[in-house]
DNA sequence: GTGGCCAAGTGGTCATACCAATATACGTGT
DNA sequence: ACACGTATATTGGTATGACCACTTGGCCAC
């Protein structure tokens, strides 16, 4: 495959990967004490500098416990989810089932309650999305911002978190990773002519319309998505079990 | 003070503390770029081995974004703060009308979706709420449990978290307190029935009477927790902005 | 004007040394 | 024999300096 790791270059993200995976496996026992930061640097071959920086990000994570001048301990199996919930791990066709469920009756309730200045702040979106359809960055925190806006027009905190959070998961390394093999120029101008109907549907106060627009938009993803696991089905670093589901 | 600062002896700890709360009090802006390291060890203090353990922290908690060869950028504000939610504070009405938007769609997608057990479980559910009808907390747990019950047939993890939390909420001091206020046995037997109401659709793989079961229990939740209020409009311990909105 | 090349700047990693806090072993006193 | 305190080994914390890899932007050739 041309594609490497493109973000993992970091040494201390990739051995810290390493050791949350054996925390995550069961390998460590919870309360079990690591080995000494010099002997687990010889271990893995690195330097002791990047063995540390690995372990300060695993303790900001929750994973381990470091106590000055006694050791490094594996922290008992809390909820840590921030961004890497090990159990219930969700993928992205999970996540896109879960957003054509709320998202669509979202967007109905939104073609009903919208405002001129709901409208102008999508037009808004719209026309920088147009403008960064090669930023993968920018792009997609358009692409969240267009969703939230929707949200944002029932003016209820309680959706309007649900949806930023669970845009927010598409910004892990997970996902990162995942996205850089489908997203690209052409896919972000689909998403946007996709965008610009449910706008459309809103602006035009059409319920009906809005959540199939909405509805579209989302099967569009979903096919966006498999699609590139089809073209990519040899690397295995893409977890097999985000395969599954994904329904119809 | 008795207390000293015991943990924050580690100086990157503090190095991180301080960073941090330049970029929560605005003083860096969204996007701005950072000193080098280099410069911010010298103007810090310290070496930069702290000043880079300092910035992974910050760069794991969501903080500042590092880029290999170009620098470090403070990102924009996204939800950060998760154990202090002061501000966007989700009344009881706000968090019915997000319960109507999404377990609507829910309910309906699993009358689709429904199996015998999934049935079952829901029985079982309602034998123990009959028989719990006096008793505070188990007939919250119980009522919890219906729910996510109804969530988990469509086997989403992010729907099933989603309506998890949003029904953990109600544990909260807060709740509880208004709870004390309009829950008996007899909202629990309204309750009761309206949730039979709901399985009996579900079983029957009526979508259209799933949602508009879910959708009268969901209102009449709506109505009796506003009676509630008519009653005790004199309390000043349920902040006077729960009562806007709720909408019909 | 355009394209490619190169060099300055920046984060990433390494090696080594020493300091500070903790844990353990040992020896002394009771 | 037991309790206590000190000495020492172990381990994390910090410092210094060097070099590597990547990004960026400007310069130069075309």
């Amino acid at each position: 495959m041309i594609f490497s790791a493109v973000e993992s270059r970091r040494l201390y993200r990739q051995v810290a990967d390493q050791m949350r995976s054996l925390i995550e496996s069961g390998e460590l026992a919870e309360g079990s004490r690591l080995p000494a930061e010099r002997e687990l640097a010889q271990m893995l071959g690195v330097s002791r500098p990047t063995v540390r920086e690995a372990l300060i990000v695993l303790e900001v994570e929750g994973f381990i416990d470091i106590r000055m001048g006694s050791g490094i301990y594996v922290n008992p199996r809390k909820r840590i989810g921030l961004d890497v919930p090990p159990d219930d791990f969700e993928g992205p066709f999970e996540l896109l089932r879960a957003r054509a469920v709320v998202e669509c009756a979202v967007a109905e309730e939104a073609a009903r309650l919208a405002q001129p200045d709901h409208v102008a702040a999508l037009d808004a979106n719209l026309a920088a999305m147009a403008a960064a359809l090669e930023d993968r960055r920018e792009a997609l925190a358009l692409d969240r911002g267009f969703h939230v806006i929707v949200s944002s027009i029932i003016a209820n905190a309680t959706l309007n978190r649900f949806i930023g959070d669970i845009h927010d998961m598409r910004m892990t390394p997970y996902f990162e990773k995942l996205a850089s093999y489908f997203e690209n120029g052409d896919t972000w101008r689909a998403a946007m002519e996709e965008h610009r109907a449910i706008r459309d549907a809103i602006a035009a106060h059409d319920p009906a319309a809005a959540r199939a627009a909405m509805r579209a938009h989302l099967d569009q993803s979903q096919i966006r998505l498999s699609k590139s696991f089809e073209e990519e089905t040899v690397d295995s670093s893409i977890p097999a079990a985000w395969r599954r589901a994904g329904g119809g």
